[in-house]
DNA sequence: GCCCCGCTGAATGACGTCATGCACAGTCAG
DNA sequence: CTGACTGTGCATGACGTCATTCAGCGGGGC
């Protein structure tokens, strides 16, 4: 069952859970059968197995409490967690090398990566708690992302709108871009939510850069903590892009968001209470299908 | 099920039986979870799968007759001989540690499994290179995306934008939408890029009809291949989503949208030579920090 | 507004599966 | 020869699984 027994055939493997095990004749009858149908042998019934055996069904239950299993259907279980059913006897090789997948391939499994490293950094809860706190605090709350980013701020805006008062999505530049960032701090914001990925445009500093000189408290979702953006932010939480592909993917830090915005649910109090509320009026207004 | 599908992985193959049947929304849910099943399936009873879908014994029956067999355990059969059962690279077998994990962690892992199986969806290539090519001839090409899935379009639409000269993004409703869908069309539109994502707003079949009407071909990004567009579209390619969390992740439809981009790409001619020369503008324009 | 039709879930009954009790055969010791 | 013991099959009852029936519900057509 440890990796070494991976290398083993099906037969093999099977085999290693009998031995050693002192059997009467019927039941070595029994263990034998099933070696031989091991690839049908998860889907059998006690008594499919008795016919092919030859033997009774009760021996076959027998059989399964004397290897130490609860019954039968423990047995088979057993059986199907060992995930026999050999692939292929010619099984050619769908070992999991990365040369026999294509490139496509090859980018989605980098970027699993990335969400792997993403919920590594998820074990420690506090960096996002805090970031929630600190948006979820901010009336009104801007959300900024410029050019690629834009889509993530856009994102990330629709659904804060749900459970938030007051969102205000900043995803163009050009001059309005500072004015609209001085009116959010104008009109109350305490905090500023950015997504920033390469490449970092020069107006996302700028902008940063105002919100700053607002006083507001910028959050940042970088793609790597020493993007240019660390030092115009004041809580930044990484989330790797992938570069595989012609064009980058950001499943990393659109997942940050929504994590984001999880637990910035748990800091508005009203949170729940604006979700049912959309709920009923989309009913009412038959917006979605469902 | 003939030899060019064993190169196929689990759900890729199970999809193909399901696809093609017109099915009531219950049943697209017994599908649905199937597929997301499809490693455990075959040892599923009619009413475990009633449990894991959401819905009664009964339809799960229906479903396995609807789709021409003689019962569920006629379909189960089928199911054992397609020989799933998972010989996952990667396996979701790392997860003992789920207790351990917190929510977040648990939601991101989640996202991983979704990405996994877009990763054996594109063992066969074969239906992203059929969307890129009837997107890359589309002059224009129009985008479509609503509320949630409008962050999907946008981001679609600027790499878009990099390589294909005329992409129009349609990520707002209303009724100015049907005239811009007409308006692509007039202008020499043959095909149109549509992400749709749960909750499916009614709107945008609406618009999807319009599509059709004025003889554009649909290309749909959805979250599975039974979702309610499916029959508005001429060429689907499904994406799960997350929902783990409050709000729903679409890492793994961004990622197919990046990937249909990288495709598009390899039927565009000048595409090299339009990211070259945005890269000259961009430098003399320091359009970015690097 | 009404009816019809398709979809769905609760209840029901037939069937298969499994574990237990019991009887019988074979074996060995006394 | 007898008694005890082990191993086995048969019979039985509890349980789970599955297909059918029926009633309720909602949407589309007249």
């Amino acid at each position: 069952m440890t990796t070494a027994d991976e290398a083993l055939g099906p037969s093999a493997r099977l085999l290693r859970l009998f031995e050693g095990n002192r059997l009467t004749p019927t039941q070595r009858r029994i263990a034998h059968t099933l070696v031989q149908h091991a690839a049908d042998s998860p889907f059998l019934s006690s008594v499919e197995v008795a016919e092919l055996a030859g033997v009774s069904q009760p021996s076959v239950t027998r059989f399964a409490v004397a290897l130490g299993y609860d019954g039968y259907p423990d047995l088979r279980k057993q059986l199907r967690d060992l995930g026999l059913s050999e692939s292929a006897p010619g099984g050619p090789a769908e070992s999991p090398g990365d040369a026999l997948r294509n490139e496509q391939q090859r980018a989605v499994l980098a970027e699993i990566d990335n969400l792997r490293r993403l919920a590594e950094l998820l074990a420690d809860p506090e960096p996002v708690v805090r970031a929630a706190r600190l948006l979820a605090a901010s009336r009104p709350l801007p959300v900024l992302g410029l050019r690629a980013a834009a889509a993530q701020a856009r994102g990330f805006a629709y659904f804060a709108g749900k459970v938030h008062p007051d969102v205000r999505l900043l995803d163009e530049g050009g001059s309005m871009l500072a004015d609209r960032i001085e009116q959010a701090a104008a009109a109350g914001a305490s905090a500023l939510m950015c997504f920033a990925l390469p490449r970092y445009p020069r107006e996302l500093m700028d902008a940063l850069a105002v919100a700053r000189d607002c006083g507001l408290c910028v959050v940042t979702v970088a793609d790597s903590a020493f993007a240019p953006v660390s030092r115009m932010s004041d809580l930044l939480i990484p989330a790797a892009v992938g570069s595989s592909l012609v064009f980058d993917t950001a499943c990393a830090p659109m997942m940050l968001g929504r994590v984001l915005l999880q637990a910035m649910c748990d800091e508005l109090p009203d949170a729940e209470g604006r979700l049912e509320c959309f709920e009923q009026t989309a009913a009412a207004r038959g917006l979605f299908l469902d």
